[in-house]
DNA sequence: TGGGTTTATTAAAGAGTAAAAATAATTCGC
DNA sequence: GCGAATTATTTTTACTCTTTAATAAACCCA
């Protein structure tokens, strides 16, 4: 049980948060307009920002004459120069990783060969990692913080419980890259690391209450409540692929029948084509498929979205979301699925929580889950800054 | 949006709330005793503690001696004296009133003839609340605060927005009262209520993620994640009554086919047992034939219970909470549902999330609702108590 | 009286707020 | 054209409030 102590130390944390998000989101904007947004007062925004500019992470530009009267504002952004995050999304065949300053903008991306050998995979990231750096000229120790976003489900202390797909168990992968790297590393499920993403850098940002759905093999989701990330009291709220939509329905690989994820997914999906005879392997042959008019595979894929629906209102009904974003496959296959999914919400959820709810497609694609590692990596910088800010006000006041 | 000031008057607030509710669960706690709980600075506790003490809230008591050596410790407790919190429960045909004293302690209890008429329903709820307190002898200037619940959707400003069982619909039920008796109220949907009593008086006390299920005549839910409760941007979260459990199934008195409650409700077991002739026509009657062995009766049971458990495996795969509190009719209905309920769940739940999830049954009864207003009026006490606490510490400093 | 235990007080450090002051441009008056 | 007034933004100052650590006080028992 955390019970972090409330004091004065947590304002400043918090406030600085607040303002770091702000700045971040809102390049060029002046402390006065700062204030009006953050509602905190001018003053505790001057030493904050301040604070931040002495330790680099906050730029100060003062702007152009605007030709009216009055001191000019000096434009606030965030120091691009401070440093980098890392991101790693780590699939069975794949190792994505993306290289962003601390405000979230992507500047390397990386795809190397992933492997199933714990180990090997670490060192993949690894090796993956310093090349990124070298393709931005960056000295490693630039390196801010570390991200992992893995299909799998994760406890809170950033442990790997079980990631079927990859086949580890009870697995502390962090652990040997936080030895070398020398840097602070966050692992996370890759869904609720690409929520994060999503409510720091995508669509959804001013959403506090929002579900992200991605596809995948299966279907995972991450819970966005009161602004924070739900990660439940194990890490393990969220994992909706094993909803069941239809009581002793369709096998799934979890052993039980009827599961969200063996009517909604991708896996579900290209399973139904072969069943019934159609060539289509993967997402893209699909997708060529739907643009060729191949009733087949728009047959199939409308299945999927009225099953998608379903499930989506039974999130909606409980949850009472503003928002349910798509990801993964999910977002690809969004042009097909949609029509069916969003009859079946209509039909299935309470209108009056329905009218509230928006669908929306994500547009992180291939990124979400090495910008969830972003995420991560921006959370735990903020949580945790390497330069202690809000330190004691420089003693060189003049005296009168 | 709301965007509370993150400043030093939050921190007290939140401190003292968490010192009055440590105090209250641990009757005769001492100062020390309370550092060691709460993890605050006993020097703080000791400021705190004064203020409560100075505004009645709190009481003190000096120890007998205890044998051993030292100052003996002053045991603190919820001074009973400081006032009363009234619940309300509403109901299509009966009200129910409870006086408490700010500790949640029960000291009156009242049912009256409930009304469908917003109006007739404020007037029997009013002078019902003027009975209990007559009947312990309390003044009405003594009335800290009203918590009102009832079954509704209700908005996060307390509106009412649809209550389909009192045919209420966009309705400021608390306005009227409010002015009539000069208190603070709040006003909720009563599951959520009976959530939030369940955390401050129930079982649940140190559980901070939970899902409390109430049948009523339909399901409702409360969820409560990270220590409070989520009401969700519209405060409609927790609707758990029309996910659909069966595609197709059941049409429910909402329109749609299938839902939770067309299956699990106590509505949906009477509906059946009528469909089959039975002649139990309330739980009453349904729990007296369970007792003769009633075969037909315990078969329908047996078959809801089954459906109990499918609609809750899927509230726990998506919110992987750490218990799930039966409440209502279906508390009573329990030893008859619950055995079902369990296989169906592991059945239908993931393992791994399953394991530590229990399932328990309110001890609640028939006072969830109004001891759920009882909740209300005491969170709504403490964010905001009619004295100012934490005011400027008294000015008698002794100098040197 | 002295030892031990618990509580209360005090001073220090840090946070936010409000008002005043400083800063830096433009605009006005001549 | 040039200085003073105006205007808008930021910083400083003064103050209150909070936590915390150190210190003092209160109290019982031996």
């Amino acid at each position: 049980m955390t019970k972090p102590r409330v004091n004065s130390a947590l304002i400043r944390r918090i406030n600085t948060g607040r303002l770091f998000h702000i700045i971040r989101q809102n390049a060029g904007i002046s402390q006065q307009q700062l204030s009006h947004v953050s509602g905190i007062d001018p003053a505790t925004i001057s030493i904050i920002i301040n604070n931040l500019e002495a330790a680099g992470i906050v730029r100060r530009v003062i702007d152009a004459p605007t030709g009216r009267a009055g001191r000019p504002t000096s434009a606030l952004s965030i120091d691009a120069r401070a440093g980098y995050l890392a991101g790693i999304g780590i699939e069975p065949d794949a190792i994505r990783i993306v290289l962003a300053t601390i405000d979230g903008a992507r500047c390397a991306d990386l795809i190397v060969p992933g492997s199933l050998d714990p180990e090997a995979a670490r060192e993949a990231a690894r090796a993956g990692l310093a090349s990124a750096l070298r393709m931005v000229r960056a000295r490693r120790s630039t390196l801010l913080g570390v991200g992992i976003a893995l299909p799998g489900l994760v406890s809170l202390d950033g442990q790997v419980v079980f990631a079927p797909n990859l086949g580890w168990r009870d697995l502390d992968f962090a652990a040997g890259l936080r030895q070398s790297l020398k840097c602070p590393i966050r692992l996370e499920n890759d869904v609720k690391a690409a929520a994060l993403a999503e409510h720091l850098f995508g669509a959804s940002r001013d959403i506090t209450d929002f579900v992200y759905v991605m596809g995948r093999s299966g279907i995972g989701g991450g819970l966005h409540l009161m602004g924070e990330l739900y990660r439940g009291p194990h890490g393990l709220a969220g994992e909706i692929g094993h909803m069941k939509i239809v009581p002793g329905g369709r096998l799934c690989g979890c052993g039980g029948h009827g599961c969200f994820e063996a009517y909604a997914s991708e896996r579900a999906i290209l399973a139904e084509l072969a069943a019934q005879g159609h060539p289509a392997r993967d997402v893209d042959a699909v997708l060529a498929a739907c643009r060729d008019g191949d009733k087949t595979v728009l047959a199939v894929l409308a299945e999927a979205g009225a099953h998608l629906g379903l499930g989506l209102a039974n999130l909606i009904n409980i949850m009472s979301p503003r928002r349910v974003v798509l990801g993964g496959s999910l977002a690809r296959l969004a042009p097909f699925l949609l029509p069916a999914a969003a009859r079946a919400l209509d039909e299935n959820a309470l209108a009056a929580i329905r009218h509230d709810v928006e669908l929306v497609v994500s547009v992180m694609g291939d990124h979400a889950a090495p910008m969830g590692g972003i995420a991560l990596a921006l959370q735990q910088f903020l949580d945790d800054p390497p330069v202690r800010l809000g330190h004691p006000r420089e003693s060189g006041r003049r005296t009168k």
